[in-house]
DNA sequence: CTAATGTCTCTAGTCACTAGAGGTTCAAGA
DNA sequence: TCTTGAACCTCTAGTGACTAGAGACATTAG
């Protein structure tokens, strides 16, 4: 049996992050001993290793409860679980490429600057300006 | 002279974020007509334009704060302003070199699909455990 | 003049946590 | 057995960068 600290030590997910899991429903309710204290099993042990290395990947926890539905019934929908997978592994594709041009961008606007000040911010005019910029980057948004 | 709406057609930010910007501090309080809306000038443009563009280049708006504040100083300070754009690139070349970390090892654990399903899904099992794992990703966290 | 669209403020929700207050319980040492 | 300090409990509020919706007022085209 451990308490909430030893199996954060355990997996590496802080205390209040598992008792959030808990709270939106992605951990089931956890024993509690009779001083009202969460004692978990190695099913939780197991359960919590699983999100904290889907959440490494970069999965949302929206996705991981899907998952984890999965993990649990009869046959284990493998189709399914390697959609999500490859959906997530897009995502992330997607999101380098998007990154690398950035990455150009950045560097072109920060290579201004070497040659030192001639009376006005060259970093700061590029950064005003998108027309000046080699390739049409759009918005990054999205978490991981 | 701009209304709301047609800032943001020109710029292409959304008209609650403008009025989030504003109220955020990071574009000054707009001037109003006599119907108490929101009219912009060139500098009202130009302004929210800067930001468009350094937000799609991913630089925070704390960040971006900083930034148009240098553009204001005498001699605009371009070591300073340097300084976060090379901060910035920084970060989209750490988070591409963990994003490609994630990818490698998302198509690994997509690959164990394509034999077909022996009784248990191996998507599953290799999202539940980190030691299959070739490499020792870590956890991707932070916004773009 | 009317109807449709645009704009106003305000509140609350998103995601995945994190921080802190104020109180209770546990475990180890004296 | 007592004490102390760490760990635990619940609850609220805050983060970043918005987004959504309600209900009211303003503008504009026909």
């Amino acid at each position: 049996m451990f308490s909430i600290g030893a199996l954060s030590k355990a997996t590496g997910v802080k205390v209040p992050t598992i008792r959030y899991y808990e709270e939106i429903g992605l951990l089931p309710p956890a024993g509690r001993n009779a001083g009202n204290q969460r004692r978990y099993g190695q099913d939780g042990l197991e359960a919590l290793g699983f999100i904290k290395h889907a959440r490494d990947l970069g999965f949302a926890l929206e996705d991981i409860k899907v998952l984890m539905a999965l993990d649990g019934e009869l046959g284990e929908d493998c189709a399914e679980a390697n959609r999500i997978a490859r959906a997530q592994l897009d995502q992330v594709r997607a999101r380098i490429a998007r990154l690398q041009q950035l990455a150009t961008e950045l560097e072109r606007i920060s290579h201004l600057c070497d040659g030192g000040n001639g009376g006005q911010c060259k970093v700061l005019t590029a950064l005003g300006d998108h027309s000046q910029c080699a390739a049409d980057h759009g918005p990054v948004r999205g978490a991981d």
